[in-house]
RNA sequence: GCGGGUGUAGCUCAAUUGGAUAGAGCAUCGGUCUACGAAACCGAAGGUUGCAGGUUCGAAUCCUGCCACCCGCGCCA
């Protein structure tokens, strides 16, 4: 199961389709027509490597194909270079190329060229093409426990879902929100026993004595087996022995309850399916909240836990069973990898199911009844091993095809841990939990109390908004602070949780790409005019430079869903806020008279925000139009 | 022990997936507003990319071997 890490720009240049605006493009279908032109039809479909250069003295982009081409053929790269430059025509687009050191192609695009990409991509969709073969996507997100409280943890699995979601709804793929709740088994068991034990009544619970209760049962539930062998082994003495055994009994007959409490509950006791629903509530209420600040897009019927699949789970066996794909072995029922030693477990010997049952089951529900051609897992990193089993299990069962025969990309954005200053994974336990509520409280109150600050300034835009419209701007400001420092770097990064930096708003922050924004709006507002149909001409560095970043907004989008990699999107954005201050500095909009010039530059700044703005809803932070 | 991940400036992170002189932000120092919004901009300083080899025109990136930290490894979810 390889994941597709790369967007590929080769396949553009064969599907007959309308020229597109963007010069990237125009550039990969130029230089694919040469290198066949120069070498012949055999190498139709190569590659022609056209980046971005990264030094504006180098010009707009570079083609680094030569150099691979000339070790391949023995040939020369500076003078495949050459012959490539002699047959590429770029009629329109670029001036003629030069060759660099080793046989770069350094390309520099006609202003005019660049001015009419941009013109061409002022439309609703903004130059961001729709995939050609869109499907349906389920990610997995989120993944609440009932009676567990929410932490940071989930944070990035929801933020980070919602992205994805976002993105690839934008790109005109059918996106399936999951939830999957997890609301079955022995820990809810234990739950729902201990909460009878000791007579509470559930619907008077909040999600915090539910959370305690549900450590509580944790506790119970464990068995110091370890510590009793080497209790006997050392010889501690018959009342510490003792103390362990009576321990250790107790936990077993805790267990042994809550699995006969799970018997009732599955067998559909009223009273008791009555309490376990309740558990659910108060669970999802909880996560309502912190959903609902957050500004995530999960909705009730997204929600679709374990329990969904409980009654599923055999025929997953029975699937693998009478294909002979899994074997017994030690009363278990396990299969097994050529590749690996480490098998899944999916049936334990006592007849019970397992996690990765109903993980399978999931799998073949998405894949074969929501006919899914991608499901994303958006769970923690430490599951790495635990979805290679259950994507390589569906493979061996065929759940990699939907019925239609379509492939089914199944991929695990493992993210990594959230730790606390001792670098140490920042957990529920201990006492002093950090829930993701209490969190997000904390920085809405710091954005707002930001916010009103700088409000009190007269010269400020804001002075004179009322606290309400104040406080709405902060918290977006907060959120989006929380937002853009955890998606704004490479999710398998495990990092150290700080909410002073987290809620930082100056530097490379998600307020700064809000800043850039409201300045944009404001100028809009200002000259009561967007430039709409202006000619954009763009006579110097800094709006040349603006220009082309906006350009690569189509292609951020596509790799960033090819490489599901959100941190892509928050570079370019921050790319873009610089360059738009850059030339914000440099070029005056509103005060510049020359009637074509302003209008050319209110086009390109309300492009500009129009981009910043659509790049924030993709990575789902708002953008106030002012703050 | 086996498998996986990470290691880049004092700190937090990038690096368009093998490209040109490794870039940002904090923090430090120094400049820009009677304001198209200073939550900004410009500059200075800061690096043996964990270590050692190898592959080639070219390596933070690929290969080999070490080191450090983290995670996972049959009947929990």
């Amino acid at each position: 199961m390889i994941l597709n890490r790369r967007f590929h720009l080769g396949a553009w240049g064969y599907t007959p389709r309308p020229m597109s605006a963007d010069p990237l493009q125009r550039l990969c279908a130029a230089f694919q027509q040469a290198i066949m032109l120069v070498l012949g039809d055999s190498f139709a479909g190569t590659d022609p490597v056209i980046r971005a250069s990264t030094k504006p003295e180098h010009g707009d982009f570079q083609c680094n194909v030569a150099m691979a081409l000339g070790k391949r053929l023995d040939r020369q790269p500076r003078d495949l270079a050459e012959e490539l430059i002699a047959a590429v025509d770029l009629t329109d687009l670029a001036l003629t190329p030069e060759v660099a050191g080793p046989g770069f192609i350094n390309i520099r695009l006609n202003p005019e060229a660049v001015a009419t990409a941009i013109m061409d991509m002022d439309t609703e969709s903004l130059g961001v093409q729709k995939d050609e073969a869109p499907g349906i996507v389920v990610i997995d997100m989120c993944g609440v426990n009932v009676s567990k409280q929410m932490h940071v943890g989930h944070l990035r699995s929801t933020i980070i879902g919602d992205a994805f979601a976002r993105i690839l709804e934008r790109l005109g793929h059918d996106v399936r929100r999951e939830n999957h709740l997890g609301d079955w088994g022995l820990p809810i068991a234990m739950v729902l026993h201990l909460i009878r034990t000791r007579g509470i009544d559930p619907v008077t619970l909040s999600l915090t004595d539910l959370d305690a209760i549900y450590r509580d049962a944790q506790a119970l539930a464990k068995a110091d087996h370890a510590g009793l062998v080497a209790a006997r082994a050392k010889n501690v003495g018959p009342h510490r022995i003792a103390e362990l055994e009576t321990q250790n009994e107790a936990a077993s007959e805790f267990r042994a309850a809550a699995g006969e409490t799970l018997v009732v509950l599955q067998s559909g006791d009223s009273d008791l399916v009555r309490d376990w629903k309740t558990l659910i509530e108060i669970t999802l209420d909880a996560m309502n909240e912190a959903v609902e600040l957050l500004g995530v897009q999960l909705n009730p019927e997204d929600n679709r836990g374990e329990s969904f699949y409980r009654e599923k789970l055999p025929a997953v066996l029975e699937w693998f069973e009478s294909r002979s794909l899994c074997h017994e072995d030690n009363g278990a029922m396990v299969v097994k990898f050529p590749d690996r030693k480490r098998p899944l477990l999916i049936r334990k010997s006592d007849g019970g199911f397992l996690y990765a049952t109903t993980d399978l089951a999931a799998v073949r529900v998405r894949s074969q009844e929501t006919m899914a051609t991608q499901c994303i897992y958006v769970v923690d990193a430490r599951q790495r091993d635990h979805f290679k089993d259950i994507f390589d299990a569906a493979e061996i069962a065929g759940w990699d095809q939907t019925p239609n025969g379509r492939h089914v990309l199944y991929s695990h954005t493992g993210f990594g841990s959230v730790l606390g200053p001792d670098r140490k994974p920042l957990k529920t336990r201990s006492g002093e939990t950090v829930t993701l509520a209490s969190l997000l409280h904390e920085a809405i109150t710091r954005g707002q109390i930001e916010v009103r600050r700088r409000a009190e300034d007269s010269n400020a835009p804001t002075h004179g908004l009322s606290t309400k419209e104040l406080d709405t701007i902060g918290r977006s400001v907060g959120i989006g602070a929380v937002k853009y420092a955890d998606l704004a770097n490479d999710l398998v990064r495990d990092y150290v949780f700080d909410l002073d930096r987290m809620v930082a708003f100056e530097g490379d922050t998600g307020p700064y790409l809000q800043y850039a924004h409201a300045r944009i709006r404001s100028i809009v507002r200002k000259a009561d005019d967007n430039g709409s149909g202006a000619t954009i001409i763009l006579d110097t560095p800094e709006e040349r430079q603006l220009a082309l970043t906006i350009l690569r907004w189509n292609d951020t989008v596509h790799a960033t869903a090819a490489s599901l990699e959100p941190h892509r999107i928050a570079g370019f954005l921050r790319d873009l806020a610089e360059n738009f201050n850059r030339f914000y500095q440099a070029c005056p909009v509103i005060k510049t008279a020359d009637e074509s010039t302003r209008r050319s530059r209110l086009r390109l700044v309300d492009i500009t925000g129009r981009v910043l703005a659509d790049g924030l809803n993709l990575l789902g932070i708002d953008a106030p139009p002012h703050m």
